[in-house]
DNA sequence: GCCAACGTTGGC
DNA sequence: GCCAACGTTGGC
């Protein structure tokens, strides 16, 4: 089971939203990046995410779940983007925000640190736990 | 194939 | 709203 973290801005793409999707989920389109591409290649059902906030929020607010592999971005004609399909699974009762993570050393290596710019990136177990912790989540 | 210019993202 | 960082594009 490998562990990832999905990227959006709430203007764009909300939480909120993808929760109203419930268990049917929603294409992850719109990815113009090959890193965030080839990461969502390696995915398989089942994979687990968490969804975080960008801009204004910048939180880790909720759990996705990997509804679908990858397949062609519905949203252009270029073969060279794909996307996978995600479903929520569960909100974080207490969101851990950009501070919270950069205040905790055991999170620097964290790609969201390191590479705030990359919208589909990797988290390590250890992160997983550590970040679900923090938001009051359980499994 | 290199690199300058440009556009976009996202933290501050 | 600004600006740094990064990725992509295109001229040479």
């Amino acid at each position: 089971m490998a562990y990832w973290l999905f990227k959006s801005e709430p203007n764009t793409w909300s939480w909120d939203q993808q929760v109203a999707k419930g268990a049917a989920g929603e294409e992850w389109d719109g990815i113009r990046n090959y890193q965030a591409r080839n990461f969502m290649r390696e995915m398989k059902v089942g994979d687990l995410g968490f969804f975080y906030h960008s801009m204004k929020e910048k939180a880790v607010v909720g759990v996705i779940e990997v509804s679908a592999k990858i397949h062609p971005d519905s949203t252009t004609d270029d073969p060279r983007w794909e996307c996978v399909d995600i479903r929520a699974v569960g909100s974080f009762p207490n969101p851990v925000t950009l501070g919270d993570i950069k205040s905790d050393p055991r999170l620097s290596e964290m790609v969201l640190v390191k590479n705030s710019r990359l919208s589909v990136q990797p988290v390590t177990d250890d992160e997983w736990k550590i970040i679900c912790e923090m938001g009051g989540y359980s499994e």
